[in-house]
DNA sequence: CTAAAAAATGAAAAGATTTCAATTTTTCAC
DNA sequence: GTGAAAAATTGAAATCTTTTCATTTTTTAG
C-alpha cells in the first residue's frame, strides 16, 4: 500500500462513491475499483461494503480510517514543510565567510536578504579560505564567500576585484605613486600565518619574491599594527584596510594585482531554495565583474 | 514520493552509507541512488551530502528527516494494527442470530472462541430471519444465523437439521406417533406475527395448509403459552423448545420436516481475519451436516 | 421492466522502480 | 603519488505497478 493507495481510500471513505473520488483525484473510477480491491487483497479483509446509498466502512475500514488518517496527515505536514522551504517561508542559509567580506559586505547582504525573506535564517561562518573551503566540501556551510584563486576545485562565480596594496610604516615613502616589485625585495615583511590569504602568498610566489619574515600573525589588525610600529612592511586587500585604523602609508602596486572575490557552491544546479535564492542576491547586488 | 522512499531517506539518514542502506533493504546501492537522486530532483534541494565518512544529510535533510520519521511512525502503527488484526490480537466480530440460536448456541460459542482468542470482540445482533438477512446485507453484522431457507441470494453454509414439531394443548393427542399433516388442517393455529419464522410459514405453504389464525404474536414464549391455555395448536422447530418451561404435548410431524440451519456470511471469500475464524469456529463445533 | 448510473473486470498501455553492466569517484595502503 | 579496493553514480534494459480503455455486471430509479 502507498500513500496514494491511502488517498484513495479516505476519499472514498468521506464521499462514498467511486465515481465522484475518482474526479476528486483525477482518476478513472477504474482507477479506483483498481486501488480498493488490491488493498483489500493486500489487507486481507474488506474495508468498503459497496450497498445501495453509495459505498460504506465496513468495521475493519471504520477502525482503519483513523490510522491511514494519521499517515496522510503526517504527510501533509511533510508537504507543507517542503512549500514553505521552496517557498522560502522557511529554510536555512550558511554562509562562509573571511573576515573582510564579513565585516564590510555581510551586514549589507543579511539586512537586505532578511527584509525581502524574513523566515529565511542566516548562520554566519567565519575563517580562513581554507576553513571556508573545508565547510563548503563538506556541507557545513552552503554558500562560501572565497577568492577565485584560493577556490581551487569549488565551482565559483567572481564577484569583484579586491586589489592588493601595499602597506608601509608611515616613515616609508615609494619612489613613485606605484610600489614596484622590486622595492619590495629588500624589506623584511609582516605575513600572516600559513595561508591566511592566499592570494598574497600567490602574488609573492608568482613574483618570486621570497619574503623574509620575522613575524607571523594571523589576524589582519595584528599585521598592519606590526607595520605600524616599524616591523616591516605588508601587502593586504584593499578591503581588508576598511576594517582597520591605521597611521600607516597604503600605494597600490605597480601592474594593479587583484584578488577575485568570488561566491562559492558545490553543486550550482542544485541549491535548497533558500539557498539558491540568498546566491541570487548576493550576486545581483556584488557583482561587478562580467 | 512514496513511503518506500521515504524508508530509503530515513535508511541511509541514519546508517550513512548508501551500499549498506541497500543491503538492509533488500535493493541494490543503484536504487537507492536513483530513489535518493529522485528524491531530491522532486524535491528541489538536495538532503544528503556525499562526503568523505560516508553520506551526511544536508541542513535541509536534517530538518526533513523529522517529517519524514513521524510519517513513517504513523505507518508503522498503521501496519501494526493491520497485523494485530490479521494476528486476532484485534478485531471484532459481529454476529446475528435469531432467538433459538441465541440462547441455546451461542453461550456455547462465544466462550470457547473468546478464550481462544481473547483479543477479539463480539458482538451480537438478535433478530427475526428477516432482519439477520438484512444485517448482513447493510455490513450490520459480519455473520448471520439463518436457516437455509430464508437466505435467499446470500450463500449460507449448512449447518444441521432442526425438526419442526407440533406443539398441542395437554388436552389433545394425535392418532399416532406421528402428527400427519391432515390431522393440522382443521385445527385453529397460534402463528408467529409476520414471517418471524419463514420455515413454518413455508411448510405450510408447501402443503397447503391454509391456516386459520385468531392470534398472531412475536415470540415463542407467547406462541406456546397460547397453546398451552387451549387456544390453538401450532408448529415450532424443536431448537426453540429447549427454551421453554412447556406444558404442552409435543409430536413430531409426519416426513419429519426440518429447517436446515446454516451461518450466513456475504462475501465467503474475503473476511477479515477475527471473523473468517469465528466462521471456521462456528462449522467445526456445529456441522452436523455433511 | 427498462434505462441510466455505478462499479467491476481483464487486457493493454503507460509509468515507475529496479537491476545490470559499466563508469566515475573516493579512500586507503604502500 | 600510484594503484587497488570500495562506494557511488549513470544510462539502458527489464520488471513490476498503476492506469486506462473497452466491456460487462450490478444497482437504482422511473
Amino acid at each position: 500500500m502507498t500513500l496514494l493507495t491511502y488517498q484513495v481510500f479516505k476519499t472514498v471513505a468521506d464521499i462514498g462513491s467511486f465515481r465522484k473520488a475518482a474526479d476528486i483525484l483525477g482518476l478513472t473510477p477504474s482507477a479506483i475499483s483498481h486501488a480498493i480491491s488490491s488493498m483489500e487483497s493486500e489487507l486481507g479483509f474488506s474495508v468498503l461494503t459497496r450497498s445501495k446509498n453509495g459505498v460504506t466502512l465496513t468495521n475493519y475500514g471504520e477502525h482503519l480510517l483513523p490510522y491511514v488518517n494519521a499517515v496522510l496527515n503526517s504527510d501533509e505536514s511533510l508537504q507543507q514543510f517542503i512549500a514553505d522551504t521552496n517557498g522560502l517561508k522557511a529554510g536555512k542559509v550558511k554562509i562562509g565567510v573571511f573576515s573582510s567580506v564579513c565585516t564590510n559586505w555581510l551586514p549589507q547582504i543579511m539586512s537586505s536578504f532578511e527584509e525581502k525573506y524574513p523566515g529565511v535564517k542566516i548562520e554566519v561562518y567565519q575563517g580562513s579560505y581554507d576553513e571556508v573551503a573545508f565547510w563548503l566540501k563538506n556541507g557545513v556551510v552552503d554558500l562560501g564567500f572565497l577568492s577565485v584563486s584560493s577556490a581551487g576545485d569549488i565551482p565559483i562565480e567572481p564577484l569583484c576585484k579586491d586589489p592588493l596594496l601595499c602597506v608601509l610604516p608611515k616613515s616609508m615613502k615609494p619612489n613613485g605613486e606605484y610600489i614596484e616589485i622590486e622595492e619590495m625585495r629588500n624589506h623584511s615583511f609582516v605575513t600572516q600565518r600559513e595561508c591566511t590569504d592566499a592570494d598574497i602568498q600567490n602574488f609573492l610566489k608568482e613574483n618570486k619574491l621570497t619574503v623574509q619574515s620575522n613575524y607571523h600573525v594571523v589576524d589582519d589588525l595584528s599585521t598592519v599594527k606590526l607595520v605600524e610600529k616599524g616591523f616591516g612592511i605588508c601587502l593586504m586587500p584593499k578591503l581588508c584596510m576598511n576594517d582597520i585604523p591605521y597611521d600607516v602609508n597604503i600605494y597600490p602596486l605597480r601592474g594593479n594585482p587583484c584578488r577575485i572575490i568570488g561566491i562559492a557552491v558545490m553543486n550550482r544546479d542544485f541549491m535548497a531554495p533558500a539557498v539558491r535564492t540568498m546566491y541570487n542576491h548576493i550576486i545581483q547586488n556584488y557583482k561587478e565583474l562580467t
